[in-house]
DNA sequence: GTTGCCATGTAAACTGTTACATGATTTC
DNA sequence: GAAATCATGTAACAGTTTACATGGCAAC
């Protein structure tokens, strides 16, 4: 089922399902906030969501209606849902800790809508144990290979530490805002 | 002097001013430093050095004296110096700030060694001061749109929010460690 | 009747990924 | 002489950027 390997498919699932919408929509919406990293450029968009048709995973109507230029609506199908939450629930790896810290915003951004408030509280979890593990490694790591660095590159390599351990610390409260929820619902 | 867009082209020349190295050797650094997310697969690594060489920032000399198979070993020209300095000292911009995190921290981690101490702490207070007008602004927003989203994806932008805060600290921390250094040395 | 916005699309160039191919030399 | 390691490279494919092209309607 592996569907596309561009983080810009699985925003564009993710956009979709909370609505149809147009290409020019997405486009305007990615201008507008500024979301991830996401350009607005038809040529980026267009293109995927031809893939994302070719695969089935999406379905275009065209409108008249509105009286302007036509526009191509594209709907989620069935299968498209399916491929969404199987990105979702992929299991969180290191590597994606190292060079997808991106894409599990991405995932998490769209968790509560798609499989509920339990689901994204486990992710967070998930992503708090895994930095756990993480950080001090890669404090040891940068502990031994430091000490022969100009200061510059040690500050930046610091910088990335202090990217997780920030991580982490969002990932503490926001599970904790989570659970106050849940209580306050009960 | 628009060298090259790719940031790989980049870390290569930073590499190799330290040390002329072969392509094998940068593979090697890559694979074993995991630095910045950059691969260590060959097609990556040798197209990347033949656009330096054609821009003629590099220039190789084929090795057969090791023993081994022939190695080419690259150093970065006059002119490779030139374009890297440009690089290192383009104006910092918001939108740098938003989409080019990593280049930015690239770049610093670069310049101790090539543009000297003050420099490095020249940009440290650029990138702060950019920031100190820039999370206020992305702050307002959140509060302003923020109100009807799901849970999951107003906490992720606040992760956002608070990855800048951690790179604000970062670099006031990081300069007081420049001033503290100089203090010493007089 | 020209400017501007809505809305779609395409083509060329560039970069990176994956996977394969090759040649030489040391080690067992 | 088989396997491992050193070292270089290429071919196919996917995705993005940039820039251009087009067409209809609205407003002035």
């Amino acid at each position: 089922m592996k569907t596309n390997d561009s983080l810009l498919g699985f925003a564009l699932l993710g956009l979709l399902l909370e609505k149809p919408k147009s290409g020019y929509d997405l486009r305007k919406f990615f201008a507008a906030t500024a979301m991830g990293s996401f350009s607005d450029s038809p040529g980026a968009i267009y293109p995927a969501l031809d893939r994302l048709e070719r695969q089935k995973l999406t379905r275009a109507t065209v409108e008249t209606s509105t009286g302007l230029r036509k526009r191509r609506v594209f709907k989620v199908t069935a299968r498209g849902l399916a491929a969404f939450k199987a990105w979702l629930r992929r299991p969180l790896t290191r590597d994606d800790l190292i060079h997808r810290g991106d894409e599990l915003m991405l995932r998490f951004a769209f968790m509560d809508q798609t499989l509920g408030a339990d689901q994204a509280t486990a992710f967070l979890r998930e992503y708090a144990r895994e930095l756990e593990g993480y950080i001090p490694s890669l404090k040891a790591y940068l502990d031994a290979t430091s000490v022969n660095m100009p200061m510059s590159a040690r500050l930046a390599f610091e910088f990335g530490v202090q990217e997780h351990e920030a991580g982490l610390k969002w990932a503490r409260t926001s599970i904790a805002r989570y659970e106050q929820r849940k209580g306050n619902q009960e």
